[in-house]
DNA sequence: CTGTATCCCAGCGGATACTG
DNA sequence: CAGTATCCGCTGGGATACAG
């Protein structure tokens, strides 16, 4: 679903993730989905434009400001995020004007929530400024968003009850050699 | 809490941050913890590192090869997490070796959990090659982890449900003043 | 208003060589 | 083994000017 070109030949998603895979050292890049995900969303702009977007913005003017990059770098990112099928445009017509275009996160990018309430939750502990200007409630009740580890069975899970688990053969023999050589 | 500067005199966490707070213009920057959250992790490097600690590194070289990043990034990297309070040096001893240094992750550090977790359920969805080399799982059940965005009242909340409110009246006649100008 | 085109600089990350 | 020192290319991001 990924590598869909579209019929415009558009370059397929994590289209950087060749230079990974193009590595003859075994490194766990082209394994690790960390870094795939860094391939996308791993600038400061592109987190900060994403975060602007989940505020609510969607004209490019509003993003950039809001975001406090140059319109310049927003220009550039944005067309990143919508080759990347983060963001897509979106028609819009303000009262008595014409019809301009906007921004909105597509499926993909909506799955990155999760992401920025962590950091949002985690930028929090760094400061005890408190005066953060704009927090993620629930709607319905009013209470700030935070995120919980759970298993697939619906636990949650603390980091000291979680492990890891190898699931190729080829990778825990090369991951392990790397341990004592 | 986190300006304790320690006997050593120690620069305090997030040092880099003052660059945004002289800024004059009034962006989202200090305001935001997103981006508090990527002066510290916001590199490829500091990452994979970090990930590279939840999977159970704990030696330069281990961290270094399985990151798949040189050592010279290693260390530069290695010094910032420490400096920020994410990692802290611990001694070990391999049997009829000499005592070592090796890295950890300190409490603040481990608090990056749910952030790698959501980094690498979101990366899952890049691509659909599944072989993925290892993944996080509960220690108990040996299902696999995902993260959850809730509230503080306890209900799981989906982006739909969410909202965002303004919690600083400065902050807020700010933003909205870049609606339209 | 929504960008594009340049130019510039700082920092990330790689490679290599060297130390305790 | 655990780094340090140096050099160097790439790109992220700012500034400025221009365009549809």
């Amino acid at each position: 679903m990924v590598d869909d070109e579209g019929a415009n030949g558009a370059r397929p998603i994590v289209r950087r993730l060749g230079a990974f895979e193009e590595r003859d050292d075994w490194s766990a890049a082209g394994w690790c989905r960390v870094e795939r995900a860094l391939e996308v969303v791993g600038t400061r702009s592109a987190m900060v434009l994403v975060r602007e977007l989940f505020y609510g913005g969607t004209r490019f003017d509003d993003l950039a400001r809001r975001a406090g990059i140059s319109e310049a770098v927003a220009a550039r990112r944005l067309r990143q995020l919508l080759d990347d099928g983060i963001v897509e445009r979106v028609p819009y017509r303000e009262p008595g004007q014409r019809t301009r275009e906007g921004y909105r996160l597509t499926d993909r990018g909506r799955a990155l929530f999760p992401i920025v309430v962590a950091l949002t939750r985690w930028g929090d502990t760094l400061k005890d400024d408190h005066r953060t200007g704009l927090e993620f409630v629930h709607d319905s009740c009013g209470a700030p968003l935070d995120v919980e580890v759970r298993c697939a069975d619906g636990h949650v899970v603390d980091l000291a009850e979680s492990a890891v688990r190898f699931t190729d053969e080829e990778f825990a023999l090369r991951y392990k050699a790397a341990h004592r050589p």
